[in-house]
RNA sequence: GGGGGAGUAGCUCAGCCAGGUAGAGCACCGGCCUUUUAAGCCGUGGGUCCCGGGUUCGAAUCCCGGCUCCCUCACCA
């Protein structure tokens, strides 16, 4: 939309890089070496000035403020910025002419000595300057008031449009040094946590992403596939059993930071890949866990922020140790005036009525337990607070309570309202594994989706006898949010995961009404379509909705799958429904060139195990496209692709 | 998925209630200016008003449908 303006801009700098190539200059220069930076130059600005030292710098210009036969420019570069001044007598007349080339979002190197102004502001009085990158597209670079030291006091016309900023992130960061800093202490928080676990003997290991089987939390897998060892597989949504693993194999202390995968809702706490810290401690148990991630958040605040105390928002939150530690129990009970250690299903869901909440969906005791404790305790923990001694219904990793055989040793560490950390004494015991795998089992069966899988080579290696172990997990992203005061986890996320640009005005949807029996027909079935098209952009143009049938033309959508389809969101859509009802699968392209490109593809099922599907993607032919439509007529299903615009 | 807000120039936004030739500032382009700083002064250009449909003589504005983002709730180790 609205290119022209952006075209004519662009034009407008295409030109001048034509100048400055006539004039047998290389804008794209391939090495240019700073003295200084910005930063630097800065902090010894006074001897500097004295000596007469000539600097050299370079960055990013961020204003110009052209006066004739002299001009003033702003530069920055990663972490300060620092006024230039050029005057045609000391650059001279070439290079002065050249000038009137440069554009906001240049970016150049500056060689000179250093000045004030007549207004007091230290400046860069420069003898040479070289273009190293031209910027041929408009930043929106805001124009700034700043104090003394440079700091912005106020923006005006600053680039706020979240969306843009997600999207382009390089303009985000380009233009907001404040953003640039975020991602720095980001880096330095992650590089301090490894400074403190390789301090204390912790090894940091790599283990895999792409699992045959996940586990380690209770959580909705993202699923892909193996073409070459035709085999499915998971994406991590922990590192937990793994590690263990490790302990069995005799590293004693092993530490991983890495990306983990939940297929599951977005918001601004939740982001369906996100960092991870997880450490494992042999011959420690979770109290011991509990001692070192205070010393080590304490650490890390220090170390990044020279001070424990944090503002977040209107709180204000302090890292130092030793934080509060509370049982789970306990809170309950402050909270509802009950005990409820031992209570029955039946007087939790009345406890659910007094307090007017919602019950869940299959709910078994661990949820309810689950969710009283969301609902009435957490939000009130603001200061970090270790809360002890879960039920063991809601951990099956987690070892059982040298004291209490209904509890396990297990904390969570809460801030602000949010889980931060977990940690528990874990589970070394095969048998007591084994019947905790199959209470998940039986979970899984009543219809809850996140429970943990049955893990026959975890338990392999249990028998082979894992030592007493500490372990915890910890959410690098959140941390980040808490220590660095920002309000949402995509604030310290650099590519943060959004919806596909709409980026072709013209919509047309294909539709495919294809009717299947569920239950038992659902697994005879194996031919379902898709269609889908390869885009050297974006993969994720397609999405899918299944909707029940009401009559001929409507149908009412009960599911869409966050990002495209999967086997398991397709298993995960039939569960909803009975066995014999119909229901329509709507298939949506939103890609315009479908017609053109014909790259239509078709997914194939197949029945692995018992209960589970698999899929292949396979391009179609033109032969095999007939060939398919065919089969559908052949079977009486109705394909009514087409291609309105907002038809529905 | 529910509720609320938003989408108009490269950027930040006004115009919409009450339909009548598309607006401002910044940025851009041309001119003046050898210590300016949101530089200033003079002049110019720039639009798929998110997309599609409807009502109307006429739609940025009213109606219907869709898309995306933000907030919030629900879901969610």
């Amino acid at each position: 939309m609205g290119e022209s303006r952006e075209k004519q801009l662009f034009e407008v700098r295409l030109q001048k890089l034509e100048k400055i190539r006539q004039a047998n200059i290389n804008p794209y220069p391939p090495v240019y070496h700073r003295s200084h930076t910005i930063q630097e130059v800065l902090s010894h600005f006074e001897t500097y000035l004295e000596m007469k030292k000539e600097v050299v710098i370079a960055g990013r210009i961020k204003a110009i403020r052209e006066m004739g036969k002299v001009s003033f420019a702003y530069l920055e570069d990663e972490l300060a910025g620092i006024q230039l001044y050029i005057k045609r007598d000391n650059v001279g007349e070439t290079l002065y002419e050249l000038w009137k080339e440069i554009d906001l979002g240049d970016v150049i190197g500056a060689k000179g000595t250093l000045m004030i102004t007549r207004t007091g502001e230290k400046t860069l009085n420069v003898m040479e300057w070289t273009l190293l990158a031209k910027c041929l597209r408009t930043l929106p670079i805001a124009k700034e008031v700043r104090d003394e030291e440079g700091n912005v006091i106020q923006a005006y016309n600053e680039f706020t449009s979240q969306e843009a900023r997600y999207r382009r992130r390089y303009v985000d960061l380009a233009v907001h040094m404040n953003v640039r800093e975020v991602f720095l202490k980001r880096a330095k928080i992650i590089s301090s946590i490894r400074k403190f676990l390789d301090h204390r003997g912790f090894v940091e290991v790599e283990t895999p992403i792409l699992q045959p089987l996940y586990g380690g939390a209770l959580a909705r897998p993202f699923t892909t596939y193996h073409n070459e060892l035709k085999q499915k597989l998971y994406l991590r949504i922990a590192d937990e059993l793994y590690l263990k693993r490790l302990i069995v194999g005799g590293l004693s202390k092993v530490y991983e930071i890495g990306k983990d995968f939940r297929n599951e809702g977005v918001d601004r706490f939740h982001s369906p890949e996100f960092t991870m810290l997880e450490f494992y401690w042999a011959y420690a148990d979770y109290l011991d866990a509990a001692n070192l991630i205070e010393e080590l958040l304490e650490f890390v605040a220090l170390e990044v922020l020279g001070q424990t105390k944090v503002k977040y928002g209107e709180e204000e939150i302090d890292f130092k140790g030793p934080y509060r530690r509370a049982k789970f129990f306990d809170l309950l009970q402050d909270a509802t005036g009950q005990d409820l250690a031992n209570a029955s299903e039946s007087e939790l869901l009345n406890l659910f009525q007094e307090k007017n909440l919602e019950v869940p969906d299959n709910a078994s005791l661990a949820k309810l337990y689950d969710e009283l404790f969301s609902e009435l305790v957490e939000p009130n923990l603001i200061q970090p607070t270790i809360v002890m001694d879960y039920p063991v219904v809601l951990s099956p990793l987690a070892k059982r309570h040298r004291e209490h055989p209904n509890l396990v040793e297990r904390f969570e560490l809460i801030i602000g309202g949010k889980e931060l950390a977990n940690s528990f004494s874990e589970l070394n015991d095969p048998f007591d594994q084994r019947e905790r795998f199959e209470l998940q089992r039986q979970f899984r069966e009543l219809g809850d989706l996140e429970t943990q899988p049955m893990d026959e080579d975890y338990l392999y290696a249990l028998e082979c006898g894992m030592p007493p172990t500490a372990g915890l997990g910890l959410g690098i992203d959140r941390l980040c949010m808490w220590l660095l005061n920002q309000p949402t986890l995509r604030d310290v996320v650099l590519f943060p995961a959004l919806r596909p640009e709409e980026n072709e005005p013209m919509l047309r949807q294909l539709k495919v009404d294809y009717a299947i029996r569920v239950g038992e027909a659902v697994r005879e079935e194996l031919i379902e379509i898709e269609y889908d098209v390869k885009d050297a952009n974006d993969q994720l143009f397609s999405r899918l909705q299944v909707g029940k049938k009401l009559n001929q033309r409507s149908w009412s959508v009960l599911d869409t799958p966050p990002f495209g389809l999967t086997a398991d969101a397709i298993q995960r859509m039939f569960q909803h429904l009975e066995v014999g009802t119909k229901v329509v699968l709507l298939l949506w392209n939103r890609n315009p060139t479908i017609e053109e490109t014909k790259e239509i593809r078709y997914l194939e099922f197949k029945q692995v195990m018992d209960e589970d599907y698999l899929f292949e993607q396979i391009p179609l032919t033109d032969e095999q496209q007939e060939r398919l439509i065919e089969e559908l007529e052949r079977r009486d299903l109705k394909i009514c692709h087409h291609i309105g615009y907002g038809e529905r």
